[in-house]
DNA sequence: AAGGGCCTCAACCGCTATAGA
DNA sequence: CTCTATAGCGGTTGAGGCCCT
């Protein structure tokens, strides 16, 4: 197979790096540094495209990047990642320090996704193979049950007892006020991380959900999405790729965007492992989150105000 | 030992996004 | 606003190594 080459110069090298291109890549970027790639190969005395010289130091050469064995921990985030962003390797690259896009993406494509298509998962859906081809069968409900509120309530409420993961999580609304304070139909304060910040992000979560669902529910009339679409259309609506980053940057917070994302979108109906959060538990009668439907608004405000009033987690 | 098939991953290509003139 | 140059991204390729027969 023929392919037009990118660089039509003559004389330009292709295929694979000698050990004394790469010393007068790294050489020259440790001097001046990173851009200019256009005229890098010249000033450096490669016979190279800039393009090809970038891509050796990004993949490659650059000092920061890990080798190795993929760790279980790094194996999960991006399975997780994957799930929630789909194919953007370079978004799921900066949640995990020293790995690369490319890295990623190849190992992705050659260990991870045959291992879930083995454990019976779609990996492009991220759902079991037998329930994504079924024609005729309802989806999953969206409203949420009692015991996915619980289950929601005791999560979060055991999440944010832990000062470390409110402050990150409050630190993500304030950090990256900017998207999130423009959205907000609540936090009026972004500068201090009250319950404020942080009923914000989980009202943001809701109302990203409910439109995922509504859109969902109306597919017909809402091109641009496929009937196929997933939580993460409407989740990415109103987060920016680097704010969702943000969030999963922690492993915790996988957790719990996991959590939320099964229980608002879907009602969250499995497993039901509130033992795992015995320090705080939260009755199971929250009336507004059972009786909420697709076509309301989840208020998480009253959620978190709730939660306030019964535990004081977020004060 | 040989050779054919499979797997991995570095590198490439084409396209899009962004910045600057 | 338009055009051009550059950077970055995701899909794909193919060389080389490994494994099996």
């Amino acid at each position: 197979m023929v392919r037009t080459p990118c660089c039509k110069e003559e004389g330009i090298k292709k295929g694979a790096w000698t050990p004394e291109e790469d010393q007068k890549l790294t050489a020259y970027l440790q001097l001046h540094g990173e851009g200019g790639w256009r005229t890098l190969p010249e000033k450096a005395g490669l016979k190279r495209c800039g393009k090809s010289c970038r891509l050796r130091w990004a993949n490659y050469l650059r000092p920061d990047i890990k080798r190795g064995e993929f760790t279980p921990e790094e194996e999960d985030t991006i399975i997780k990642l994957h799930a929630l962003k789909g194919n953007k390797w370079a978004a799921i690259a900066t949640c995990l320090a020293g790995r690369t896009d490319n890295e990623i993406k190849n190992y992705w494509n050659t260990n991870l996704k045959k291992r879930l298509k083995q454990k019976g998962i779609d990996p492009t859906a991220h759902k079991p193979i037998n329930s994504t081809d079924q024609t005729g069968s309802e989806p999953k409900h969206h409203k949420l049950g009692s015991s996915g509120s619980a289950r929601l309530l005791n999560r979060v409420a055991s999440k944010y007892s832990v000062d470390s993961n409110r402050d990150l999580l409050t630190g993500i609304i304030i950090g990256n006020s900017t998207n999130i304070a423009d959205v907000s139909q609540s936090s009026g304060d972004v500068d201090s991380p009250t319950k404020n910040s942080t009923s914000t992000l989980l009202n943001q979560m809701a109302a990203a959900s409910s439109g995922f669902i509504s859109i969902q529910n109306n597919t017909s009339t809402s091109p641009g999405f496929s009937d196929n679409c997933s939580f993460s259309d409407g989740f990415t609506e109103f987060f920016s790729n680097d704010e969702i980053s943000g969030m999963y940057t922690n492993v915790d917070n996988v957790g719990l965007m996991e959590e939320l994302k099964d229980i608002l979108s879907y009602g969250g109906a499995d497993v039901g492992d509130i033992k795992d959060s015995p320090e705080v538990n939260v009755t199971d009668d929250m009336d507004f989150l059972d009786s909420w439907n697709k076509e309301d608004d989840l208020d998480l405000e009253k959620f978190v105000s709730s939660l306030d009033s019964k535990i004081g987690v977020f004060v």
